[in-house]
DNA sequence: TAGATATATGAACACACGTTCATATATGTG
DNA sequence: CACATATATGAACGTGTGTTCATATATCTA
């Protein structure tokens, strides 16, 4: 990862008990990394979209590509990604595939983040 | 953008009225834009340790450094978008430059995220 | 069963992102 | 003023991301 970053910091050493709290209550690498993914999944107009349409109602994949206009082909790999990330889950109905948010930490997220940039 | 994706959708109209309600609200695209440049913020390991370490306490870039283990550049690279998505600010004190969370709703957000990611 | 339709997925390509290295700028100290 | 220190930033390089195109799979219908 980083080799030389240890050392450059312990040279310089400016708030030493600051950062021996801030270590010592941190959330693990891999926590984070998982965390980082799933902000990751809400870094896309696109995926953002489909986040807000879905926050309202099911829909399935065309819909879904009608509303954020863009190709079936698109949305799939979009959802595919929101799937393995747990921020949707679907039903299938027939050969419709019906889609909706997994749970509600997701939309209170996104309407968390929606204020914030509203606010500027 | 994407040319062929309307005529595309246009064939495809599974469920029109659904379509048509999803698309009446709706937030802007620039609205989603500017919001995924947000969560893009949010999409990264090294960035996620910074927030959590400022939602404590004040901290400097030396002390950054020390706490998320990496280069000083790459923490201060890290800073200037941070600052620039309104996510942190900072105020100088001579040399130093002591940096916090620029508002609660980031502070919420990581929460919820956190929350999110440790229940499954 | 043949064909149409809904969804999923692999490959590929252009572009964005994160780090490092070198260096610039600004502020304190002898 | 000369030098050390804290921070900022530009260039460059490898890697990841988002879309398209082609095509596979599954389900319905005539």
């Amino acid at each position: 990862m980083n080799t030389t970053s240890g050392a450059e910091a312990d040279v310089h050493r400016i708030h030493p008990d600051a950062v021996r709290a801030a270590q010592r209550d941190t959330s693990s690498h891999e926590t984070l990394t998982y965390l980082a993914d799933t902000f990751q999944m809400l870094a896309n107009p696109t995926r953002l979209q489909i986040v807000e349409a879905l926050s309202r109602r099911e829909l399935c994949v065309w819909d879904l590509a009608a509303v954020v206009e863009s190709s079936q082909s698109a949305v799939s790999h979009h959802l595919r990604q929101l799937r393995q990330m747990k921020i949707v889950r679907y039903r299938k109905e027939g050969r419709l595939a019906y889609y909706r948010l997994d749970d509600e930490h997701i939309e209170a997220i996104f309407r968390l983040g929606l204020e914030h940039v509203l606010e500027q």
